[in-house]
DNA sequence: GCCTGTAATACCCTGGAGGCATCAGAGGTG
DNA sequence: CACCTCTGATGCCTCCAGGGTATTACAGGC
């Protein structure tokens, strides 16, 4: 009747190695179990997932449907899980997330004051996690910045602020008043280069491929200034994120071609909560005709 | 470690009448069956979801959440089994639905000839089960026609046309170039209220509250337009629609203060499926540049 | 021809889901 | 107040699905 999720589970852990002993392996059972529980969810579906030869194992187009599917469908049953336990905690919590920067006090003590009985606690995030605590359901809506992963998400565009390369306070740039992307070509970018998507259009052709990779392990906006300031490479980051985790040893430069970076609200959009819808009326609002940030 | 899907069934079953006994019957199952799963349930997320007194059973809040999560999550577990049986038959088919009016043949030719191997397919949605197809896999893409339940979809604005009063050929409104909403608030109207939200504010203020509740049990175009030629009431639609459909013993006035309706395109927010962004593209790019359509 | 790597098969054991019969407590009723 | 009814909970049985171990079957490489 239903799909069982501990076989989809166990579904995506292969597909995902298409390798059954090393799959059983990481879902600590047994190699043969695995192969028994693929092919029931096989006979369950009435359909092939895995082209089967006796060396290879490889998707069929419907397990690659599978497959995606499969995922946010189990990212949906762990949120389902993780909210219950909140809700049964604090009856009445509602959690904002937020990106470093972005200022959320205001909203927050408008809901606060509407629902005086209403817990309303605030997370902040990263780049990394900003999607993913919607999704799980750490938090009820994000302040989130783009580029993002839209899939399972609701999003409203709030504002958008200018962007700024971070430097360190002796770089040969620091003291321009403006630069133009290709004065960084041959900087090392130290932060996920989907953060800054121009990046690659503009620079990477300039650069040798043999280049050290960025793979930052680093993800917090201190940890990032800190590498910034021992001359490890430079980062771009919105404007207001900069004024706000000020250093001596770090300077920034404003970037003429590149585009403003979106700051944007972000539900999950399967959810009916109608504390959600009000909370991003709220901040909406104050973002139209609220007194204008700093940047 | 995972949630079981069968006892979220149960819960909600439980949930929505509130009522052991009940569920357990629409279940197929026995009650005490029933009572021990969801006490199972109650014990795996360590959480009480029901205020069982020895008389009524009631949920707790975190069962109010659970049961806000469990529909959705129910619903994506049965459009994953639909999709991969259906990605299983066609290995390449993709699917559009459509309200009527919509005139989807120019897109659906596109996107034919950028992938000559691909099976495309379209399939004719009413009021009702325009969103549902969408979310249970039976489409990839819809276009639908707002106010919709945006819960779980991504949407993108196309287009907007008038909408009109469709009435009787005999009716006393009938020759008129033009009508208000309040000439029409003693109407039956033949359709979901919901499908007119303007009508809730305005028509039912005139309204007797004894007045006959309109549960109309037909929903396709030919049949409201059947009803409406046999005295029975009047609806309200999109222009294109009763241009289409039109015939001899119904005739139409354009209603001045309804606001004209959107069409928009609809498709899963949780999928990634690239045929779907391509969809959307060209159907974008048909209706922003492409020959204005009849209204 | 033999060894290795990989999935499938054979067989056993346990726990959980289902059924039936019954119990227990809260309200209503004569 | 005794009794009946309604409703969910318990006790006990059966059976199958999911887990484990041992082994087989087959394709390639040496």
């Amino acid at each position: 009747m239903d799909v069982d999720l501990r076989k989809l589970r166990y579904f995506v852990a292969v597909a995902e190695r298409l390798h059954f002993g090393r799959a059983a392996e990481a879902l600590h059972i047994a190699q043969p179990v695995l192969s028994r529980q693929i092919r029931a969810l096989e006979e369950e579906l009435k359909v092939q997932l895995f082209a089967r030869t006796r060396r290879a194992t490889e998707l069929t187009p419907a397990g690659e449907q599978l497959l995606a599917d499969a995922v946010p469908l189990l990212a949906s049953a762990e949120a389902l899980r993780r909210r219950v336990t909140r809700a049964a905690r604090g009856a009445g919590t509602f959690t904002v997330g937020f990106m470093p920067g972005i200022i959320v006090t205001p909203a927050v003590r408008a809901l606060r004051e509407r629902h005086p009985d209403l817990t309303v606690e605030v997370v902040r995030t990263t780049w990394d996690d900003q999607t993913e605590v919607i999704l799980d359901g750490r938090v009820d809506i994000g302040y989130v910045r783009l580029p993002i992963d839209q899939r399972g998400l609701r999003v409203r565009p709030l504002t958008s602020e200018p962007r700024v390369a971070v430097l360190p306070s002796g770089h040969r740039l620091a003291g321009k008043d403006l630069i133009g992307i290709s004065d960084l070509a041959d900087e090392h970018l130290l932060q996920d280069p989907d953060a800054v998507p121009e990046w690659r259009d503009i620079a990477t052709e300039l650069r040798r491929p043999g280049r050290r990779r960025p793979a930052p392990a680093f993800h917090a906006v201190e940890e990032k200034l800190e590498h910034v300031a021992a001359g490890h490479g430079i980062v771009v980051l919105p404007l207001s994120v900069v004024a706000f985790y000020t250093r001596p040893d770090v300077t920034y430069v404003p970037v003429t071609d590149l585009p403003p970076n979106q700051v944007c609200l972000a539900w999950d959009s399967a959810r009916r909560n109608p504390l959600i819808g009000e909370f991003a009326a709220i901040a909406t609002d104050l973002h139209a005709t609220g007194p204008s940030p700093a940047w």
